[in-house]
DNA sequence: ATTATTGTACTACAATTGTAGAGGAGTGTT
DNA sequence: AACACTCCTCTACAATTGTAGTACAATAAT
């Protein structure tokens, strides 16, 4: 399963986001326009080296379909957010959930956002 | 005050991590001991690279004190976690608290911790 | 004084990250 | 067929990050 589901740096993490945005055979065209839909644009060639370099490290596979060439994701999304999430916490609140609270209650979440984490992390706890 | 607390590198925060834990006039041998209590050991000239590097990002201020140096942290901890938090959830979530919820409740917490984020966030709230 | 020890500043270097140009292989156009 | 347009693979490159060796200054030990 996931092995490691390392941290993907900011750039590859964006258009990770595309590809799982977006339903399975996505072509480049489409991961640009998702990208572009969150006012991300960069060169093709840029896009494209992202690409490669998330099929080394194992997040999608590149298939060619012919002259083009379509990007499936390998990870699960849920499974990347829920890792980086217990690590964020590790790393910046030294894995103290007082302390987590205290940053989301601070400044990092509005009053509103807050209510509305607090309502669902009750319904789950059903 | 806060002009952007950029993401400090891992072991950039490791080694912050440690100044914001100890006593103000901290000396290098005060953080190699801090940092060793949390296991983690590296080169002193490793450790020196990387406060100058704290330094130079305005993260600490380093003061002779005769031979020796004192680190002295600039920035307030708890404004780089509720930033940092902030820009954690826009990137790895999109911003989405619903997803960020079940992230936390999926696999990233415990269900003791969900327990106690809850309550927290329940007294923070009144 | 002479030497050993300590503490820090510099220099170094490979790996990673952000970005993109150059160039070759198909495809469509005339 | 010849040219234009696409799309992708390679190569490139500067900045950042993780780690540490070298070298010099000041202090302590003999």
């Amino acid at each position: 399963m996931s092995q490691e589901l390392r941290r993907l740096p900011d750039s590859e993490l964006e258009v990770m986001q595309a590809v799982w945005d977006l339903k399975p055979p996505a072509e480049r065209a489409d991961i640009e326009a998702a990208l572009a839909a969150h006012g991300r644009s960069m060169a093709q060639t840029t896009l494209l080296t992202l690409l490669s370099r998330l099929a080394e490290k194992g997040f999608i596979k590149i298939e060619k379909s012919g002259r083009r060439s379509v990007y499936v994701p390998l990870t699960d999304r849920h499974a990347y957010q829920a890792a980086q999430s217990r690590s964020f916490v590790d790393k910046v609140f030294g894995g103290s959930i007082s302390a987590f609270a205290a940053a989301l209650c601070d400044s990092a979440l509005t009053r509103e956002e807050i209510d509305e984490l607090r309502r669902l992390l009750e319904r789950d706890e059903l």
